[in-house]
This record gives C-alpha cells, structure tokens and sequence, in this order.
DNA sequence: CGGGGAAGCT
DNA sequence: AGCTTCC
C-alpha cells in the first residue's frame, strides 16, 4: 500500500470483505439537477431557428447567459453587452427581461421531477434539488448488483476503475440521475447536468465537474478532495462574499483555514450555530434537508432603469408593474394580503446597492378583483403604491430613481383545500377555463393530470414526444417497482441507537441533528467529545496557530512530502497540523493531542495513510449496536478514527 | 456588480 | 425593514 491515496480502492476492498459489501451507510441520496444555460435553451425551444446560432440572452445591457455556440467563441455569462459583441459579432440576441416562459418552464421541470419522486426543492429557476434515498431502497431490491454500474462521470475516478459494490446507492442513484435526465430532454426538450452525492451541498458543488449534459458522482472518499478543491471558502453553497469578506478578516482565506479554525473564534464572530454550520460545511458536511417546493411565497416584478424623476413616470412604471403581477396572481389564484414596493436610488446613501421597502395591506375587496381579472383592481393598487411611494420618498424634493419592485406577499390560499402544491403546479383551475385564451406564456395547462401525486401511477408517457422512443426508461417508469421482490433480509427499519451511545453525548449536542449524521461523522464527533474541556483548550492552540492565515499551513500540505529547509522548523510546532490529504483536518484537530502525535507519527513511518486494518474493522462492528440497515462500518476515510471510539461506545454493554 | 427574481434570518 | 444568500 501507498500512502499515496486512490489506493483507498485497495483499503476499501479490505474493508468490504469484512463488511459484506455495506460501505454505503451514509443515509441519503441527493440528486442536484442544473439545467444547462436554461435561459437560453429555452429561448431555443421558443425558436427552433436559433439552434444552429449563437445566442445571447439580454437583460438591459447585460448578456445574462448564452448557448454553448456562443461559449465556444468566448462568451461568458454576465457580461456586458458590449463585451459580448467584441466576442461574437454573429451573436443573436434575444432580450430576457420578461421571466415568463422561463419561470413556467422552470416549474414544469420541477413537476417532472415530483412526479417521480415528492422531494424536490428549488434553487433558483434552473436548479432542482430532488432526495432519492427512498427510490434507491426500493430499486435495489429490484436491483441485480451484479449487472449494475454507474452512469456519467465518478468525481476523481476513472469510472471503469470504480468498484460498484462499494457504492451500490450512489450508483443507482446515478442511474436515477441518468433516467431523469432522460426524462427532462424527452418530455421537455432541455439538457441538463446532474450531481449526485449524498448531501445537497455535494451535490451541487459536484454536478458542474463536467458541463455541458453530463453527470458525475461523488464518493464519500472523494470529500476532501473536492472541498479543498475550492478556491475559497466563498465557493461553498451557503457562504457568500460579505461572509468570506469576514472570513478573510479573521485570516481565513481558504477552505482549510476554514476546517482548521478555531471554532470558539468563529463563534465569536458568526455566533455558534452559523459558526458550527460553516466549518461543517468546509469539512464537507451539509445536513440540510430536502425541502419540498411548494408555490412561491410571494410574486414580484420589477424593473431597474437609469432615471424616474417624476410622479407620474413613476405611476406610469408601476403601473405597468402592477398590471402583469396582477395577471400573474390571477392566475396563482392565491389572494395577496399584502404589497410590497420596493425602489433603489440614484447612489445617494452608501453604496448604490440598498434597496428601500414599505409594505401595506391590500383590502380584501381589491385582492378578489385581482384573481378575478377584475380590471378595476389594477388602479386601486396603483393608488395603494403610490402612498407607499410617498412613504419612501420626499417628492417635494428632487429624486432620482433607478429600480421600482413590486410584490404581493402573505399568499392566502383561496381553497384552504387539499393539495395546494398540486393545485399550484397543474396550475390552471383559474375559476373561468381561460385555456385558450392566452398566448404562448401562460397555460402550463397542457399537462394537467393532476391526482395521485404519489400514488402509483406515473405520468403517462403520452402523446407525441415519442420520439425518443427508445428510452427503455420511459416506458418503465423509475418507480415501476412497486412489484417489490420478497426482499428477505434486512431491509428493515429497526428503529433505536445506532452505532454510538447517545447518552455520551455532551449535553449541549442537539440529538436530532446528531442522529441525522452520517454513521462515520458521528464517531468522528463523538471522538472529539471525549477530550475535557481543559485538553481541548490545549490542543486547540497547538494545532491551529494564533495566525492560520497561513499559506503555509496550505501549501505544506500540498507538498506533504516536504519542503526541506525552510523557516519553519521552528515555528512549526512538533505536531503541526499537517495530515494527509484524506484526513479531515477539522476532525483530526479535534481530536485528543496524544491521538494526534499517534496518529502522526503513524504517518510518519510511512504507513498508508489512513487504511485501516480489517482487525480493527472487525472489532468495531461487533461492539456497535445492533440496528443495522448495516452495520456502520465502512467508515472510508478517517476509518482509523474508530478505535478511538470505542470506549465510549463500549459502555453501553 | 451586473439582472430579475425568490427565500431565510434578524 | 433590511440584509444575505442563491440562481
């Protein structure tokens, strides 16, 4: 064995021939789906003749987003228009102001998704987060192990070289992914990237490996790599510029300095619970559920522009604001309770970039007159805007505007009745069957086979979109299965402990969220309970210097090997925190000061780096509990973190 | 930032 | 009501 790593295969197969090909316990199976430059297919979908043509997508002076045609020939998103033209002179251009067809087919691919599977949540327009864990379970007992294999990339592997039966729910997860796909392409006409992984965080920082209509999947033991893969802590989903702004104040620059850094000062600064979900998330943790979409919870439109000085240009603009939100409601069917106008000025506070609101609410006589296309209703709002407008800005004074938002918020559903999500993606049911009536943009109506959710049909594989017959997929449904082979064994949903003894857990640790970790995080955190109060005081100063700004923290661990001379001897401290590529820093500075220098000074022999031996492997399983759905052991990387487990573990018998 | 949204936290 | 996040 090397300590070079991707042999981890190799340590892994050891394990597995003690585990009985359970490697995965990790709980869920997240798909990320991210539809390609969605604006601009779109528009291709609208306009067919666009296909063999760059496109750009505009918005005011900006292209938005563009196909690959313009991509290859150096358009980028977000850039001036301008810029895009130097470019690509040929550029067509299609204005993408008015979010209308987007949005509808926005959320026809989000109830493509449901319908095979409830657990879909949203992430803009063009993102859908869909928990697959359940389709998993059932497909593998449908499933011959034997013939199954991964579809699209594997992050860091090359995919033949993967071995399947340590990951048997990532892969059908991939092959789920790969069905989807196909599903979103034949019934929608749109191409699509897919991560799959086993939090949303992964997911999503792993479906853009490779880009266009491609998918790839993420190995447990690929964790590392990917997060210190980051360019800085900015890039992890859930941290944004003004958090990384602080961050760098604190000398954080990257995604290690991040798992490295102390968590009392993080405290400090971000509070505990922000603190202890950003280091989480640096270390590749993401708990978060699934959140099923529902309809929006409020509906705004807005225009930005270089100059509104006047009342009545402003009245003007809000008016027409007002007009197509009002149709936009009509159609949601949902009464608005409350309205919101929104504005930005000309650069006057600080930075150009504060938005200013008043809300108020709408009499329930005028919100009925918007949902039933009652034209009185847009003047009587207009009126209601315009106090706002006046609450917000002294007219008597000169002003200058450059954005105005309106929003109906505090939806109310009209029919507290059944199935509001339902009712809201078949949309239509609009009172007055206006089917027809309206142009190209609104009447998703075209597929209203509402019902049964998740009952046990699937969605009819109809009419004409047969083209791509072919796909065996569609006319075998992902949920198909519902024929579930006597599955002996356990599949079981025992219910109780798990591998490790809460009663040890310190009384500050939230049990729910402790319970949702994945089997090995949760060893790995109980080992980091163990030490007192005092000991992690200590160690905490050895391992993370007062200074982890340090590139040097960095870029030693890069070179692992060593840079010979050098400064550093001295500041070094004689156990720094320096760790193999596979180790979790995070983890590993939690850990008691004398596992540490045991464990370093194992690496130090030249011992590869974290396999585990099958001895230790086994003992560890016939101490953990019972429960099942497999025995916790795989524990990939960090497996040899385990022994340090065991006694607590042990108490309990 | 840019643009036109939407959501969550405070 | 504002800020921050995401797209």
């Amino acid at each position: 064995m090397e300590s070079g790593e991707e042999e981890d295969s190799e340590w892994i197969t050891l394990d597995t021939g003690f585990t009985a090909g359970c490697v995965e316990d990790n709980p869920r199976v997240i798909l990320h789906f991210d539809m390609d430059c969605f604006y601009a297919q779109v528009e291709m979908i609208r306009n067919p003749a666009l296909r063999s043509k760059p496109v750009g997508v505009q918005q005011k002076y900006l292209v938005v987003t563009c196909n690959y045609m313009a991509r290859a020939q150096g358009v980028a998103k977000m850039t001036s228009l301008n810029e895009a033209l130097e470019k690509c002179p040929d550029l067509v251009l299609v204005r993408g102001e008015d979010l209308t067809y987007y949005r509808e087919i926005s959320y026809k691919v989000t109830e493509l998704l449901m319908s095979y599977c409830p657990l879909v949540e949203r992430l803009g327009l063009d993102e859908n987060f869909v928990d697959v864990t359940e389709m998993v379970e059932s497909r593998r007992r449908s499933t011959d192990i034997s013939e199954l294999s991964f579809v699209g990339h594997v992050y860091g592997h090359d995919v033949s070289g993967v071995a399947v039966q340590d990951h048997v729910s990532l892969a059908l997860g991939s092959v789920i992914a790969s069905e989807l796909r196909e599903v979103l392409f034949s019934r929608l006409g749109l191409t699509s990237c897919a991560g799959v992984a086993s939090s949303k965080m992964l997911a999503k920082l792993v479906s853009g490996t490779f880009k266009p209509n491609q998918q790839t999947t993420l190995l447990p033991q690929s964790v590392p790599k990917l997060m210190s893969g980051l360019s800085g802590p900015s890039r992890t989903p859930g941290i944004g510029h003004k958090t990384a702004e602080r961050l760098k104040a604190l000398g954080v620059l990257s995604v290690r300095d991040l798992q490295l850094f102390p968590l009392s000062k993080l405290v400090c600064e971000f509070g505990e619970a922000n603190a202890k979900r950003m280091q989480s998330l640096a270390c590749g943790v993401d708990l978060s559920p699934v959140t099923p979409a529902g309809p929006p919870q409020s509906l705004s439109d807005e225009d930005s522009f270089k100059k509104i000085s006047t009342l009545s240009e402003a009245e003007s603009k809000i008016s027409e604001l007002l007009l197509s939100l009002s149709e936009r409601m009509r159609k949601d069917g949902r009464l608005p309770q409350t309205i919101k106008l929104s504005l930005r000025r000309y650069g006057a506070p600080t930075r150009w970039f504060s938005r200013e609101s008043r809300q108020g609410p709408i009499p329930t006589h005028t919100a009925h007159r918007i949902i039933n296309g009652c034209p009185e209703a847009v003047p009587q709002l207009v009126s209601i805007a315009m106090k706002l407008l006046r609450r917000l800005v002294d007219v008597r004074e000169p002003f200058h505007l450059t954005m105005l938002n309106m929003c109906f918020t505090n939806l109310q559903a009209k029919t507290p009745n059944r199935n509001t999500i339902s009712s809201f993606f078949t949309s239509a049911h609009t009172p007055t069957h206006t089917s027809s009536t309206h142009s190209v943009c609104d009447a998703p109506s075209s597929f209203t086979q509402p019902e049964t959710l998740c009952g046990t049909t699937i969605p009819q594989n109809n009419k004409q979109t047969s083209s791509s017959s072919s796909s065996p997929f569609i006319q075998h449904p992902i949920r198909a299965a519902s024929s579930a082979p006597p599955v002996p064994e356990r599949s079981d949903p025992t219910p109780d402990s798990r591998s490790v003894n809460f009663a040890d857990l310190p009384p500050d640790v939230d049990r729910d969220v402790f319970r949702a970790l994945p089997p090995h995080i949760q060893m790995e955190l109980m080992s980091s309970f163990q030490e007192d109060p005092a000991e992690r005081q200590e160690h905490h100063s050895r391992s993370a210097p007062p200074s982890p700004r340090s590139d040097d923290l960095l870029t030693r661990h890069r070179s692992e090997s060593e840079e010979p001379g050098d400064v550093g001897a001295a500041e070094r401290a004689p156990d720094g925190p320096d760790v193999p590529p596979n180790v979790d820093p995070y983890v590993f500075s939690q850990l008691p000061p004398d596992v540490q220098r045991e464990l370093r000074t194992e690496w130090r022999r030249g011992k590869p780096t974290l396999k585990m031996s099958p001895k230790h492997t086994s003992r560890r399983i016939t101490t953990t509990t019972t429960r099942d759905k497999r025995p916790a052991r795989k524990r990939s990387h960090s497996g040899s973190l385990l022994k340090y487990f065991k006694p607590s573990s042990d108490k309990r018998s």
